[in-house]
DNA sequence: AAAAAGTTGTTGCTTAGGCAACATAATAAA
DNA sequence: TTTATTATGTTGCCTAAGCAACAACTTTTT
């Protein structure tokens, strides 16, 4: 269980407020809560790492970031002491998770158990809640995705980013569900210059077109 | 109340999944639902409007996007049929809407108190979801503001936005803080690029800077 | 069926900004 | 204090991608 120490910070966690002390230690226990602790530059939550918690930050310092296969490493988020984190893939029930958490400096974490949230009860309130909690993690969820892709460092990875989160079909095709057009306002991207990329990985053979369908040839490697 | 006719639509909204016809229509009461109805390219909600409410789309499509000084579009995310938008805003009690909702196409909303989420009950779970939920919204809230930074189409905008961000003391001084290295990263664009950029932006004069202060001196128009 | 509105493709021109390669401070660790 | 380590600034080179201007095609509206 929680350590003494740590008292004031979780009090002070969002997540928290309102709560009495007595209600705090039933909280923790509710939640099944795990204190763990790592070295800095140490990585917490490995990309494609199962999860099935959600964690506080008791002390330090830790980051959140997309890594490519090539290595290259898109920000996501900071998190200090008192600061929830990987709440959205425990509330959506994602297990592998889609990004990679780091020690900054040493640090000090509390493990949450979320599953938890999901036991609705049966009365109109809760309910209401807990979809409300369920959406927002999609919307978070979505939110993260949006950012990986827009923050590729150039349009291929875009457009790469984009296409492979469309979900294929049995022949691998996938389907844009929009405009080429919308494509590039989505992407916030120049239109034209979206049309010149996709034409060149046509020719390079990395990519088939027809029409708003898609299939990859070649991933990059 | 909301009309017959919508009912499957509502029925499949997720907020809703799990509730019988007759919750559906207590839970609509207690959210003092309304409907309303938008001509295509219609605003159904200005850019620093005041909100109380969030919004189910009965019918068409809608779009979200923030708009810049100089009318740039930042496109961030599309609702269609059985929707839920503007939970975020909703649940964090802000009342001047950061960004524009418009009407893609003839469409049909229905308007959601959501001030009533913010009554929780003093028994420890509902406190609970009712921080998580702020927890989400206030997440949620970030990452439209990162993307917001991010999509900006030039570094200078990308900057502004970030300064902006900052709360300014009394003096107006804006204070980073993180050091330049770790700004270029969360803007995900190159350091010595912004080093450049922010040489210029002084030497222009529309920017003070000393150290990790900055003092904005002539907003961009 | 005609007109209007929207989508897609193409191709020059131009430039913002990524990258490399360096120097110098400022902090932190030994 | 000395040595690492990390942060910051500068500058030249070069290319990815924004923009304008156009044509052709499709879809929607009347």
């Amino acid at each position: 269980m929680c350590k003494e120490k740590y008292f004031e910070t979780l009090k002070n966690c969002h997540l928290f407020q309102g709560l009495s002390e007595k209600t705090l230690q039933e909280a923790l226990k509710y939640l099944r809560a795990e204190e763990r602790s790592f070295k800095k530059g140490e990585i917490i939550l490995h990309t494609g790492q199962e999860i099935h918690y959600a964690g506080i930050v008791l002390e330090g310092e830790i980051e959140c970031a997309f890594q490519d296969y090539d290595f290259n490493k898109y920000n996501m988020n900071h998190f200090s002491e008192g600061d929830l984190f990987g709440e959205t893939m425990a509330c959506l029930g994602i297990v592998k998770s889609p990004m990679q958490v780091c020690a900054v400096t040493d640090c000090s974490i509390l493990l949450l158990d979320f599953r938890v949230f999901k036991e609705a009860k049966f009365e109109c309130q809760s309910l209401l809640t807990a979809n409300l909690i369920h959406i927002f993690a999609k919307q978070n969820y979505f939110l993260n995705q949006k950012i990986r892709m827009v923050t590729q460092k150039d349009l291929r990875g875009k457009i790469f980013a984009y296409i492979n989160s469309i979900q294929p079909d049995d022949n691998g095709n996938r389907k844009l569900p929009f405009s080429k057009t919308a494509l590039s306002e989505f992407l916030c991207v120049n239109r034209t210059a979206l049309s010149r990329e996709l034409r060149k990985m046509i020719n390079e053979r990395i990519l088939e077109m027809n029409g708003r369908n898609f299939l990859i040839i070649k991933k990059e490697v």
